[in-house]
DNA sequence: TTGACGCCCATGATGCCCCATGCTATCCCA
DNA sequence: TGGGATAGCATGGGGCATCATGGGCGTCAA
């Protein structure tokens, strides 16, 4: 289990606020070993968008707003490693991937490991005018994606899978969702 | 050794209140480590409003005010995972969410459950200048919501409910209340 | 030359904002 | 104590801005 003191992983546990204003930064973790981290709005909500002859898909305007507030006008994006879905994130995102490398040993086999799978898989895309990406033909095969893509927001993260595919993901994770809480909600407190 | 579930849950079991000023952040509640969180007002009652042929309903003015406090004039909303109603909250109840999935370890399967079923199914709605929401079909569907919708206060978030369903969900909630709370109890405000 | 790519404009759909109206609960004064 | 005035709130509908999407044109490199 995650332990709390972990200078790198202070976002995971700490106490979060987003302010109101309006697309920067909103708010300032911080861990228990006292280190402040910013972060933007979580990436919330599923989106479906068409994929045009072209190969283009629009990132939902909300997500957009997300990735802009972090920088640059665009996004990084590699295969999951536990489903047929493509990761993607903006800055903040690359960041933390960064920083999980950098906790291993770098002369162990791990942190090389790591380093291939999240960091050479992963490709920087910008948004054209309209706010479309283009993925490489790899990761189009590797999420099954023809016609139509599913934007699902994870948070620090979001996933594009094929809408088919996410629908049944999805009904797993309610089960297993409403079971685990459905235990905690026995000991007391209210989920919801 | 400090576990993170015990940081990232201060409100359940923290110490509490709530002050008599009007409309912002009115308390904090300080956790076993000493860190501090916010906390709104409570959701409270209920409300029942009509639903409009564009599938728009009046947030309660309480409710909005609550929100308002939060910061921004929007709310989030998803299906429930225990029953054929809406849940929904402001900034602070998501900010509870998304710590609740901070919990796990990113790559761990749990971690993904809870995302896809608490943030993938989570839509931030804004309120429009009357302080009306649309939601969703697939939530009003959930919900079984068609002309009336019943806003009732969780304290931290509330539900949105067909009315007819809440009332008997009500029924069944006062009875089981009652028979933990015991015979004599039952027996002076049994029937109301 | 041709194909890939980035940039730009047109269009339809959707969601958001604004104004108008009517209801109701509360307060005030007779 | 009752009735009218008033402010807050819920409700209805029309118009406009944003967004997704499709297609065209120019540029650069193979």
């Amino acid at each position: 289990m995650l332990r709390v003191g972990k200078v790198t992983r202070p976002a995971f546990g700490g106490l979060t606020n987003w302010g109101p204003d309006g697309g920067q930064f909103r708010s300032i973790t911080v861990d228990c070993a006292g280190v402040a981290m910013k972060h933007s709005r979580p990436f919330l909500s599923t989106f479906v968008n068409k994929v045009d002859a072209k190969g283009r898909v629009s990132v939902p305007a909300r997500f957009r707003e997300i990735l802009e507030g972090q920088g640059v006008r665009s996004l990084y994006a590699r295969t999951s490693t536990s489903g047929p879905a493509i990761v993607a994130g903006g800055q903040e995102w690359m960041e933390r991937q960064h920083s999980e490398i950098g906790e291993h040993d770098p002369s162990s086999e791990i942190h090389d490991d790591f380093a291939y799978s999240l960091l050479g898989d992963t490709v920087e895309l910008n948004l054209d005018s309209e706010g479309r990406v283009g993925f490489p033909e790899e990761l189009m095969q590797h999420a099954g994606l023809d016609g139509a893509a599913a934007f699902v927001g994870m948070g620090h993260y979001f996933e594009i899978w094929e809408p088919r595919a996410l629908e049944l993901r999805k009904i797993q994770a309610r089960r297993a969702t409403a079971e685990r809480r459905g235990q905690l909600r026995q000991k007391s407190f209210g989920a919801d």
